[in-house]
DNA sequence: CTCTGTGCAAAGCGTTTGCAAACGA
DNA sequence: TCGTTTGCAAACGCTTTGCACAGAG
């Protein structure tokens, strides 16, 4: 099983981005976790690859969201979250104990009403979900 | 026709919070906006009441939030924006030219997919659909 | 070799906090 | 009156910037 690396680098090349450690490291990091924080990308990394500096981080994040190689989630009260531009997905938010998971959930009906209600062409979504998880749910 | 803000003093006092001339004037400034920045509030009414300052602003914007009046909106690369959360809509925000505007969205049909998928009791969705508008197919 | 990317330290902003005075109930 | 809210100024924390050096192509 290949790893999405190698596909990363290729996707860096394509956008005229140099394939650095720092972005590749920065890369595996937001792989790994689905969706993470700039200060936990940083910490992450920090450990295999101690020379690494935050601002180096801010700006890869900032290069590669431009490239559309990355995009931010938010949800209410959270801080600003990055995740890979092609792992389609939404997400899911407990409001209770504040974890944030991923969902496959299609939401091409949603996008086609979308476009039809505002004349917009829709080429993406960002939805949140709120509401309470299985275990909040038995404690609550 | 009566003005919302009557029931926003209510909500207030239900939610054991003062009524100051503060708060309903941030309330009516989002009420007329739909969506709008904590600097833009802060601006519109000090034309008004001069000597508000920022800091209640924050402070009752984050008040508000907690007694869930106010929920905020953040669109990928703009400012936190804020609205009143009796107004259930979605988002639809133009790439080109960054407007972000409301739409009437039906999302319950999503909301019950996301719960069955996830097993969550599900209230509520924050979605900001991604695209371009109409004016800005026509330039480009 | 050339141009982009990195790391550091400093600057920049948006947001929060502490406190005394003012105000709503 | 009593507890909450306000306004100010200072503090904070996250993010960006400028610059010299290092590294990718």
């Amino acid at each position: 099983m290949m790893t999405k690396i190698m596909n990363y680098e290729n996707e860096l090349k394509t956008k005229n981005l140099k394939v650095t450690p720092q972005r590749v490291a920065i890369l595996k990091e937001i792989e790994n976790s689905g969706h993470i924080s700039i200060e936990d990308i940083y910490e992450k990394i920090k450990k295999t690859y101690p020379s690494i500096s935050l601002a180096t981080v801010y700006k890869n994040i900032n290069t590669m969201q431009d490239a559309h190689i990355l995009r931010s989630v938010k949800a209410p009260s959270q801080k600003q979250k990055f995740e890979l531009c092609d792992d389609k997905h939404v997400h899911v938010a407990c409001q209770e104990c504040g974890k944030l998971e991923d969902v496959r959930l299609d939401m091409s009906e949603a996008m086609k009403a979308c476009a039809e209600a505002t004349g917009y062409d829709i080429y993406d979504v960002s939805a949140i979900f709120i509401g309470t998880c299985k275990e909040c749910k038995q404690k609550g």
